[in-house]
This record gives C-alpha cells, structure tokens and sequence, in this order.
DNA sequence: AATGAATGAGGGTTCATTCAT
DNA sequence: GATGAATGAACCCTCATTCAT
C-alpha cells in the first residue's frame, strides 16, 4: 500500500473511529452525518467520498466494531487464566471498545444484521461460535459445566449476561453484586446448599 | 368528574395509547406528532393542548406504559400457581403490553428512569420492589432460592433474564432453549449432577 | 365549498401559478422549491402540506397548464370567425398562458406525458382530439383543405406550426413573415403559381 | 502540430465526444463533471484544465456539434440527387449526430443561438444560410418552389419541419405521415384539388 | 377546546469547483 | 500536466412546534 492508499484508509479510519464513538454515546439516529464530519475534522462531503451514504458508513461502522469487539473475546478466551477467572473477565470486564454501548446501537446492530447473509452475521457465526464452543468445552472437562445442558443455553447464557451487565445503566449497580452474580451463573438460584 | 372532565381524561387516553403503541412498534424517534395525531384521531395541535411538548408526551406514555406492565406483574406474583411457574410466567410469557416492544423505547425508559428523581423510578421503585421481595422471600421460604443469596442479586437476575429473553429479536430463538434456560435459571451451569 | 376550503383552494392556486410562470421561464429543473415558495409568499413547507413533492408538484402544474390551453384553443376553434382565421389565430395569437413556453417544459410536459395512462394523456386526447377534428372538418367542407389528405397529417402540421411559431427565441423572427408562412400553409412551397 | 499538441488535442476530443453523448441522451443539467470525467476515462480536474468551467465546455461541445451537424447538412445538399428528394432527406433521414437529440440539449444550444454576438451563431449564420440559399435556389430554378414566396419563409419552413419531425417524442409517430407531410409541404393543406 | 394552516431549523445528499501532491 | 482528496453552497424534504380562526 502506498502513500496515497495509507494516508486515505488513515482518513477513513478517523471517519470510521469518529462515527463510532458518536454512535455509541448518543444512538445512530440522533447522529447526523454533519456531527461526525464535525469530530472527523472533515467537511460533511468528505465523508460521502468515503461511504456512499449514512446506511453505508453505519454498516462500515458496525463491521469496525464488530471486528474488534471480536478480538477483544478473543484474547480472553485463550487467555492463560482459569475458566472461572475467564467467564468473570468476560461478564465484568468491559472491553476497550465494548463499553458504554449506546442500546440503539446495539439494537440496530442486531436488527439490521440478524438478516442473514450479510457479513456482520458471517463474520459473528464464523468467529464467535468457535471461540464460544472452545469455551464451553473447557468448562465442561474441567467440571464446571453440566455435560448435559445444550453448548446452546449455555452461550445463550453467557451473551445475555456480558450483554446486560456491560449496559450502561446497569454496570454499576450490578459491580456490587459481581461475586452473588458469579455464583448464581454456576450454582444457579438454588445454590449449593441443596447439596448437602 | 363531570362530563367534560371525562371526555377530556378519555382523549388523553386515546393518544397516550395511539403514542404507545406506534412507539412500542417503530421506537420513539421513528414516529412523528403527525402520525400519533393520525392514529390518534385528533389534530396535532390538540396534542399540544394535553401535553406541552413531545419529551411531555413521550414522557406520560412512560409512564402508562410502566403502570400497565407493573399490573401485569403483580398479578403473576399474587397469582395462585407455584413458585416456578410463577418465574417461568414472568421469563417466558410476553405481557399484553410488553410484548414486541422496540428496544428503542426500553433505552428511552431506562435512560429516564436511570435519571435519578423522576417519577418513573419513583413508581417504579415504589411498587415493583415489593413485589420482587415477595416473590423472593416466597421462593426461599419454599427451598427454591439460596437464602444466602442477596435479594439484590436474585431480582437483577430475573429482571435481566427477562427482559433479554423478551426482545424481539432474542425471544424465538430462546423458546426452544425453555427448559436448559430454566435449569440453569435454578441450579447454575454446573447443574445438579454435582450433588451426588 | 366553504370559506375554508375556498381559502385552501386559492391559496393552492397561487403556488401552482407561481411555479408554472417559473417553470415557463426557467425550466423545471432550474426551479427550486425555495424560489417557488418565495414567489408564492409561501413558506417552502407550505407546499409540501399542499403538494407531496417537487415531482407531485410538477404533474398539477401540467395540468393546471394543460387545462388552461386547451380552454384557450377551444375558444378559438368555436369562434366565429372564418377557418383562415381560425388557423391563423391559432398559430401566431399566443395565448395567455401558452406563450414563453420554456422547452424544458414543453419538453418535460412531452415526455412525461406520452406514458400512456394518466391524466394528461387522457384529457389530451379527449378533449383536442375532437376539438381538431371539427377544425379539419369544417376546413374541408370550406375548401380551405385537401379531402385527400389525412386528419392526422393535417394535425401535425397544425400542432408542429403552432408550436414552433410560439416558441421564445422564434416567435419575433417569424412575425414579419406570417404571410408567407400562411401561404406556404395552404398552398405548399410550390405556391398558386402552379395553378396556371 | 507536435506530438504533445497532438496528444493535448485528442484528449480534449475525448472530453468533447463523452460530454456530447451524454448531454444528447440525458440533457444538460442531469450530468454532471464527474459523469463526463468517468465517461472520457479522465479526472474532474482534468476536465477543468481544458475548459474553464462547466459552462466553457457546454459551449465547446455546442460547437463541435454544430460543426458536426452542419457537416452532415451539407453532404445532403450537395448530393448528387433530386431537390425532392434532398428535402425527404433532410426532413426524414436522422444525420448520424443529430438523432436522439435531447430536447433540453436542443433548448441549450437554441438559447445559446439566440444570444446574439456568440461564435454559435457567428458559425451558423455563416455556413448553413449559404447551403440554404443554394438549396432554395435550386428548388426555384426547377420550378418546385414559388419564386414570389421569401427565402427567409422557406427556411424557416424546412427548419421547422426538420426539427420538429427529429424530436425523438415526434418521429416514430411521423413516419406512416411521410407521404403526406411531403405534400403538404410542397402543395399545401389546399393540396393539388385546387388546380383544376 | 379544537383545528387547518404555516413555519424555522435541520437532515441527508449532490454538484461544480479548488487544493495539494 | 494529471490526479485524488476536499469542500461550500445548494437542493429536496421532514419534523416539532406555533399561528389564526
């Protein structure tokens, strides 16, 4: 890649970073393409040199975000760390990218991309479930997960609660009940005085 | 209440639920004065007349709605069914009203109700809680809660597991998974192999 | 109609004769809506409440013309006046509104409107049509015009002439030469000297 | 000319050739530089190191244009064929450039005409005035046109005619008219009947 | 009290043109 | 000389809100 061809993905970049961090604190709608440009340091046209049209850039947006939010899972799935210290991680810790979620944002990203054969579904299903399921294995062979309760519930499970808890309004409620949450995700309501 | 009062109260009502139902269905920014105004039967200037503005309106339709979905809650608290089924009614069946409602609206509602003061927290805090604790103090007085379990916790994790299985675009593909959501609902990813 | 309803249809009126004299100058597409507005005393938003979009706007202000000279030619064509009269009024009397047709116009009118099926075509061809044909008829039993010769063909020339003459940049530079136009009109470019 | 001239020149009739044939199929002002600059496989900057702006290349094109028709203007008229028939020719036989004109393109070019003072006309007048006189002079020395009827009359006659009959909304409808449109313009509405 | 009419402000988008390399 | 990148101005259109009756 060139000087030229840097310096262009450089600005898209900016562009890309700019829509994202306006997206994510105030919802795609309330975004105009005049904000972004504003915190691009860009003109408005600028940016439709780069993306055909807001439904474009917000798609490109969701694909940057997407990728990252992935590598962040990534990293702490094959981590050198326990599989309770992981799952713990996974719920309470906010990725760099992945906090403060504005929830239109996510709401589209899931509306929008649910439809199948798109690349945000594609990428989702090619990269996530693997490192879900590798997750998942590990906690089963190492006792901490029932052998018989479907990987399915179990994913389920785990993406409703780092969902939840990484919301903005709900992260610091829920940092106080972080070991009573921890415990009800592997012992369930119940706890584990039934046992005895 | 005289006759004038009545029909006043009634027209209100009439847009409160015109503005609700286009809100639950396309989110609140999609939907114009213009058009709750239409479904509503009145002109756009007699919304104006019963509310100054539309975060008024938006507001009150809050409102409403969370009145409607607290009397739909407490009558499955104090219904005459047993605990789980009392938790499997409050995760699994849709509400009248809160079915199908767009995420849009529920981040407009939690971010109200998150701004400390208002009345929608207030309402909220007000009545739901009481009945959160009874429903609690009943599950562990019949075994099915870990007494050491903060109630703090037990309602995070039902209110969270409610809403989550209830948005549209999660609520199909986690019917299937009823009953392993359930389990782990009771007993943790661990399950209850463990015991013995 | 009450004074409502009158009021609304006058005030319609003036925006579309606004648009149609700015139309007849500059085109269509040199028209913006905001200039349309300024014409009119109006506020660009006004026509939106009256007409749904520029596109809309433009299809009434066809017809609006439309209907206009259609009104003017069946005035000269029921008149009582001789047929070299009729023809003559035809071609070089501009009417009140069909003068100053700017091409685009003529043009956009044309093109628009030769898609069967709507309003324009359908009126034009119901209400000229038979207009030309009485004009012809009655040439022909005056003999002013060739038994022989098709209706059709003698229309052409007629709407061709017509046209033409009352265009802007032509119509000062035939002026002075009516007659001869005229005579080419009955007698060909051969003339009467053939006759002999 | 040197080679770089040479070069200089022929990428400049790229542009003009690309400008051209869009301007003829979708107007003026629906194409834009960039259209052009894809079209003649150049940048927009380039466009504007030839021309001065938009308007410096419309007028260009306009030329070459004219020049072009005019071109194939003369070929008919100097043709080794009967005055009939050259007036067939040129009123029925599309020239190469000349078909599909755009009306708005047609409009341009007209406007621009009429100006007076602009190299536009300047060209018209001095070549096609000549070819028509010459025409003309022939169509009188053989006794197909009236001697006593003007120059200018006749002109405008088969200007008229040539124009209006190559309009792309006229033509196909014109064409089962040919026979008789050709005498109506030699013999008139009153038609032959009137010799006897 | 209720409404039809009207509007200022703003949104996405396009275009002719200029800047910087 | 040629180009990719950038932009101010303008356009069509929508919306929450106010005016006038």
């Amino acid at each position: 890649m060139d000087g030229f061809q840097r310096r262009r993905e450089q600005k898209k970049l900016d562009i890309l970073k700019a829509a994202l961090s306006l997206f994510l604190e105030y919802g795609i709608q309330k975004v105009s393409i005049s904000e972004i440009a504003k915190k691009a340091n860009v003109s408005q046209v600028t940016i439709y040199n780069y993306f055909e049209n807001k439904h474009t850039l917000i798609n490109e947006v969701m694909i940057y975000f997407i990728d990252t939010a992935i590598n962040d899972f990534q990293k702490t799935v094959t981590a050198n760390i326990s599989f309770p210290e992981k799952i713990k991680t996974i719920l309470f810790n906010k990725g760099e990218i992945a906090n403060q979620i504005h929830e239109e944002f996510y709401q589209y990203l899931m509306n929008e991309y649910t439809t199948e054969g798109n690349y945000i579904e594609e990428i989702y299903v090619k990269k996530t479930i693997p490192l879900f399921t590798d997750l998942i294995k590990e906690g089963k062979e190492q006792g901490y997960v029932d052998p018989n309760t479907s990987d399915e519930a179990i994913m389920f499970y785990i993406k409703m609660l780092k969902e939840y808890i990484q919301r903005d309004d709900v992260y610091s409620k829920v940092l106080p009940l972080t070991e009573d949450i921890t415990k009800i995700f592997f012992y369930g309501i119940m706890g584990q005085n039934i046992k005895e």
